[in-house]
Formats: structure tokens, C-alpha cells, sequence
DNA sequence: TACTCGATCGGA
DNA sequence: CCGATCGAGTAA
């Protein structure tokens, strides 16, 4: 029986760590006729608190960023170019803003996809990531072996400038033969 | 109230 | 490479 992602577990300011330790971990939704949708998540960015210039919340506390200043584990969901949600877990105790973007799941690559595919969007915005939203996390114990992850900087955050452009906060899972 | 542009994606 | 598509953020 797998255990659900408790709050406290992402509570603390290692939003990178935070970010590294969810490759593997179950993200699961539920669909419109009430199926389960799980996947082990792939793909993550860390966001990490209010001097990190690609992060958000580091021009300060907005009616959009106000969820990533509450304590961690819910989701911050927004829209960007128009037409892509993007799913974070916000990470960090209260009043430190961070999150950690999902950017894929198994078979999915990329943000938008991961959102459409699984059916999430704003209205799981400031929720709990729990069993009664809708939206959440398990944990089963697998834990992806060291070598088959790869740390690089994030994508799309060429605004932020150095030295936050080039931190190693993406952190990719793949899978090498067996 | 008028801009600008984005943590992207799919199709030329 | 480019267009889609819209709301947050900022300037005015």
C-alpha cells in the first residue's frame, strides 16, 4: 500500500532537494468518469525562495504568487503563454516562496502536456495535494537509481540572468536499458 | 486603462 | 521558425 506525500515532508527550505527526491514519486489524478491516472514523475525544476530571479514570487507577494508563500504542499497552477497550465508543488515553510514545477511524467515530456494529459488546471490552484482534491502524490519506495539521473540548468528562464540561469535545479529521470 | 511578454507547444 | 492565446504585472 503506497503512502501518500505528507505536507511536513516538503516543508523545509531545501527546495532542491525537495525537487531531486520527487523523480519516481507517483503523481496520480483522477479523470472525469472518476479512473485513476498515476505516473511516476520524470522531470522537475526547483524554484527555490525569494532570491532566485527565475523563481516567481521573487518580485514579491502578487494576488498570482500569494500561494507560494503558504506553507508547503499544495499546488500553484498557472497559465502561461496563453494557452499551458503549469502544475507545482509549493515547497518551504510559510512565508518562504518556492516551488517545484513537474515538467513530466512517464511518456510525457514537457509542462503542458503532463497538465493536459492528466486534466489538471487552475482549479487545483492553492488546493492540498491530497487524496480529497483530486490531485496527489504517493510514495511506493521505488527510488531511481543515482546514475540514471542527470542535474542541468532549467528551461525558459533566460530573464532571470546569471547566476540563476545556470543553477543545476532541473533534474531529469531516465531510464537506461536493462 | 494600455501596453508587454511569458517556467510552451505544434505545425510550417 | 512562427503563430496561438490570455492574464499577470507594470507603467501611466
Amino acid at each position: 500500500m503506497p503512502r501518500l506525500l505528507r505536507p511536513a515532508e516538503v516543508r523545509h527550505h531545501d527546495t532542491v532537494a525537495i525537487a531531486r527526491s520527487l523523480l519516481g514519486r507517483i503523481l496520480v489524478a483522477r479523470d472525469a468518469a472518476g479512473r485513476r491516472l498515476a505516473r511516476r514523475i520524470t522531470e522537475v525544476e526547483a524554484y527555490n525562495g525569494p532570491d532566485d530571479r527565475a523563481c516567481h514570487a521573487s518580485r514579491g507577494r502578487t494576488k498570482r504568487t500569494a500561494v507560494m508563500f503558504e506553507p508547503g504542499g499544495v499546488w500553484y497552477v498557472y497559465l502561461v503563454y496563453g494557452m499551458h497550465e503549469m502544475l507545482n508543488l509549493v515547497t518551504g515553510p510559510r512565508d518562504y516562496p518556492a516551488a517545484v514545477l513537474i515538467r513530466g511524467v512517464e511518456a510525457i515530456d514537457g509542462p503542458g502536456r503532463v497538465t493536459r494529459v492528466l486534466g489538471v488546471n487552475r482549479r487545483f490552484n492553492a488546493q492540498p495535494c491530497a487524496r480529497a482534491t483530486g490531485l496527489w502524490i504517493e510514495d511506493d519506495g521505488f527510488v531511481p537509481p543515482a546514475a540514471e539521473v542527470q542535474a542541468t540548468p532549467r528551461i525558459g528562464i533566460d530573464y532571470a540572468g546569471t547566476p540563476w540561469i545556470e543553477k543545476p535545479w532541473r533534474f531529469v529521470w531516465q531510464r537506461t536499458e536493462a
